[in-house]
DNA sequence: TCCTTTACTTAACGATGTTAAATTAACGTT
DNA sequence: AACGTTAATTTAACATCGTTAAGTAAAGGA
């Protein structure tokens, strides 16, 4: 039934409406093997309608990995609230795993599916705002560990560090999201695996002196 | 020109002949984006030809990987012959992010793209084959360090401290590969990154005592 | 000479992302 | 109150994809 006027706020509904029946898709059977059409069965829409809200299927999966990343800003919000920066800086990697391990699709379309890079002037979320952007918030915590001096004294480019810190998280969660079934590798725990990368992680950072107490 | 015999060498021959023009395409612009018609155009057959040496597009796919990792096992095999151990350790992990940076779409059909598991029963490759086999390589050299006693003492897992340096390095190099171009994070230099993930590594894996002499 | 086998090609199928052409209903104007 | 305009949506259609089925041509054996 096509009637004819939609306000503003309806229309952001339905596309709400498709970002999230697409993403459910998505993430249970992968970007690749779900079909628009499929999409907009699962709203009661035909095919082409996604068409009037997003310009093609790379559109929706940019909108869709904007709210997955909004969510991975929500998901570790709380833990900026932890008094120690270093608690909170091995914290905040902790969290990442857990949602990357909790969501291996999501994380999946997010940082390991090849795609037009992401331009923050394009996205619908705010760079530097500690409420939106995770990548910020590594940047904050490792900015407040390097001003109290835990970091080992060669130590000073943030931006570097904070790099390093998330290519060693990344580096666990992407193999196991990827390689876990592989039968080629006897794969460790994950959850060894992951508490020897923080504790490697911790120790090739933090100076020699505040490791005792912190790990 | 369709004529009669074929020994098992000429097979051989168009096999591979199929593998070196996928691999050249899909390394130049992505396996997705790389259609069957277009590779046996390359060659000058059929696109069906294909189906004759290969049960689908995956099992060409897999076929490549198959000799790429090959490619990866021979590339590191000389470094294998470095005197020290933890130098030599150091050397090959290096010597992976070079593989890794210098072919990245080999490197994303290897350890980044989704794909059935791979299963050493159905390689052409020898699992624990110093030649062939790149993960036996680590594992070595990871236990050869081991023994000359240079981890810390509550290292003692060999697979599992393997598995992490894997991770590290697969951690910067991935995300180099699926991120590089993105605009959200004012990157640092990939060989800076390269470089303190390997100090902070070493830093975390090493006793103490090794450090200044090694780094 | 003919018939089987082999290597390959052409035709065709179903599905996909996407675009162009209807269709349907509400609104503003007269 | 009738009507044309416009917006929301759908149906048809296109080009292309991976893949399968059906055909074709040539070498070898009888």
């Amino acid at each position: 039934m096509p009637p004819k006027p939609k306000t503003d706020a309806e229309r952001q509904q339905l596309r709400t409406l498709i970002i999230d029946a697409a993403r459910e898709l998505f993430v249970s059977r992968g970007v690749e093997a779900v079909t628009m059409r499929e999409i907009a069965k699962r709203i009661g829409y035909s095919a082409t309608s996604i068409y009037l809200y997003f310009a093609d299927k790379e559109a929706l999966l940019r909108a869709i990995c904007d709210t997955d990343f909004l969510a991975l800003a929500t998901s570790l919000k709380n833990i900026l609230q932890i008094a120690h920066p270093v608690e909170r800086m091995h914290a905040l990697g902790h969290g990442y795993a857990e949602f990357a391990l909790a969501h291996p699709n999501h994380y999946r379309m997010m940082f390991m599916t090849e795609r037009t890079p992401c331009d923050p002037a394009e996205s619908s979320l705010q760079q530097n705002n500690a409420e939106q952007d995770a990548y910020y918030q590594l940047k904050t915590v490792v900015a407040e560990v390097h001003a109290a001096g835990y970091f080992r004294v060669d130590l000073q480019d943030v931006d570097l560090i904070a790099q390093t810190i998330w290519a060693c998280m990344h580096g666990v969660c992407s193999l196991q999201i990827n390689m876990a079934e592989d039968k080629w590798v006897q794969w460790s725990d994950i959850s060894a695996r992951l508490q020897l990368m923080q504790t490697v992680m911790m120790r090739g950072l933090l100076r020699e002196d505040n490791l005792k107490d912190l790990i």
